[in-house]
DNA sequence: GTGGTCTAGACCACC
DNA sequence: GTGGTCTAGACCACA
């Protein structure tokens, strides 16, 4: 996944947003070392310090561990993890229904317009 | 539905998809006079020209119909809009889709989670 | 022949055109009485003010005579009718030549061209 | 070519025009770079936004390709450029055969005054 | 008052 | 320097 930050909302933000998203999606796996602050600020083409600060915010919700001397790790409370990949999917779910819904589809318009396309995109 | 303009895109081409929106949700009626360019350019707060283009290119598209010195009118051609309403449905499907998958959602799992939801949101 | 009035000139010009061209293919035949201003004007859903100048112009070129109090007259002289018949036609055949040329079509390109659309329009 | 702008149309679909032409004539060869938007305009006597918007409607048809910061180039599809000439072509002959029947003429009148014109053009 | 066009001048991101 | 976007303000034809 790549570190798409677009200019309509704090920095610090996006890349919590984006570091959580690879910790739910197993990109970074339970329990693995993060790259250094340092090295992940390059990888983003951001400010340190606005890394730290988003990195800072991932460990006050508990998705983050950090060993002073040693790094940065992904908790290894897996029940915290999957607690935030339901929100994160609720999330989505919302938002596609709102849009959905505005545009006059009911649920089983919603449903069979989904297997649709899923079929089209295994192909 | 709200004029809400966000900084990271062409403000036409954001006015393009909102207005777009409102005529698929029936907020514009099929062949119903939309407001003058500039009462619209008013209510978005944006300069006359920019909702002109903005007006322009749902004309181009096919959505729109202007009868100078009348008013502009959304098309009756009821086919169009169901045609452009299915595209942007899925649009949305497409995008939802791909944020699951990448949460690691399968297709059971999604469903599930939307008929939930959906009960949630109905009560 | 119809009132296709399109909106990218001046009406006036296009009624003028128009008129010229109903003289020389005979729909308006030599010496006859044109319907009235305000008829002509119906008949082109066109404002009489409109029609009234553009049919002042072929007066000035002699096309119509006005005798005030019964209305407007075809001229009877016919070699001014053909003179402008050939001067329209050789001003189409000039534009239409510079325009094949400078799109790189010669002589014998033209003709096929024209050959084989005229087929096509016969049908 | 001149930049002969009437005052008839809009300026915008005047300078399409002439740009289609230049490309379709081999003035601008194929994926050479145009001069840019400001220098176009210059060039024109026209507003750099004028030139701007006869370009990018250009680029919707497929003639231009941009490349942001470094300049606007002609396509290298050969093919969409002769598509587009022999549509240029066509209609030409289809509005001047429509003049010329309307006249009066027939095919073959048509043909020998145009043989006879080219002659004197040609002198 | 309607849509449509045009200009002048400004700012942005990119390289 | 490039293309792209936006604004402010003006004028036109039309009914």
């Amino acid at each position: 996944m790549t570190w798409e930050i677009k200019s309509d909302r704090p920095i610090y933000s996006q890349l919590t947003e984006l570091i959580k998203l690879k910790i739910c999606s197993g990109e970074y796996p339970l329990g693995s070392k993060l790259p250094s602050v340092r090295d992940l600020a390059k990888e983003a083409s951001v400010n340190p310090n606005t890394m730290q600060r988003a990195l800072a915010s991932l460990e006050e919700e508990g998705l983050l561990v950090s060993n002073r001397t040693v790094g940065r790790f992904v908790t290894e409370d897996i029940s915290r993890i999957k607690q935030v990949r339901n929100q994160l999917a609720r999330e989505h779910v919302k938002i596609f229904l709102e849009n959905m819904t505005r545009l006059g589809f009911d649920h089983e318009d919603i449903v069979s317009v989904i297997s649709e396309m899923e079929k089209e995109m295994r192909e």
